[in-house]
DNA sequence: CTTGACCTTCCAGTGAAGTGGAAGGTCTAG
DNA sequence: CTAGACCTTCCACTTCACTGGAAGGTCAAG
């Protein structure tokens, strides 16, 4: 199978497969003798798992080491699981934060609907973001 | 004030006073004989607004369309007004994708925890990523 | 007069995940 | 035989908000 018919079969780029293979998520695979990548069936399910990987919101270092492991022959399950976990924390910590800045801005919001535009002037730049502290 | 003290009293580096000056956040200040940067008192002030817009979530590139529009004489508060309701609204998209997410993830989870690792080896590199689809 | 803290400019790099383009090689159909 | 669709490598660029470092200038204290 060449680049472009994985690329059609997996919803990528050529050019992002290529980057796939120069930082290590996808292993070089042998050339045809015109020196196209000829790549086995096995590499749209590999291109699939890093997707799905991708959407469950690891990033490419991790899929990279979940990908080493599994390579090396060792079952990456329990990696797996403590990278799985390692992102609920860090999702429910970024949702805290988001919280946080969502009633900062409405608190804003209100600020600035009930601000006279005109009392704005002169004041320290705009009076709406100043934070009582 | 030089640079040294103006951080100090921002809590940013000299590096980072000086970038905000580059990319047109902070005016040029006055220089002294010596060509050392020498800053009114209000440039605290702006150095703060920045700080709070910030931290309210709003780009630099915003912040600055907030501040020329000030520079200009014009009071930025409908504009400000925008840039909050619409900063909301990319809040609330982000919790919810965040939501799917956390979903996705605890059903990895739950996932790993009933997989048998040993019943993962010779699969498609790793069975607890595959989405049904 | 020298040391050292502070300042100046300019250039380059960080991380994440690619994207764009140039220059050239290969293969298939007409 | 040639057009054009596809492939190759290599290098640079993107966004965002800085950060690091080199080479050199300024100023107050000892």
């Amino acid at each position: 199978m060449r680049i472009g018919d994985l690329a059609g079969e997996s919803g990528l780029t050529t050019k992002t497969i290529r980057y796939y293979e120069q930082v290590g998520l996808m292993p070089a695979p042998p050339r045809t003798s015109g020196g196209y990548r000829d790549y086995p069936t096995e590499a749209a399910s590999r291109l699939a798992f890093i997707r799905d990987a991708q959407h469950a919101g690891l990033t490419l270092a991790e899929i990279r080491s979940i990908l080493a492991l599994r390579d090396s022959g060792e079952s990456p399950c329990s990696h797996v699981s403590d990278l799985i976990d390692q992102h609920l924390e860090e999702i429910n910590q970024r949702m805290a934060e988001l919280r946080k800045t969502r009633i900062a801005l409405r608190d804003l919001a209100q600020r600035a609907a009930d601000t006279d535009p005109a009392s704005c002037i002169d004041t320290d730049i705009c009076r709406i973001f100043r934070q009582p502290r």
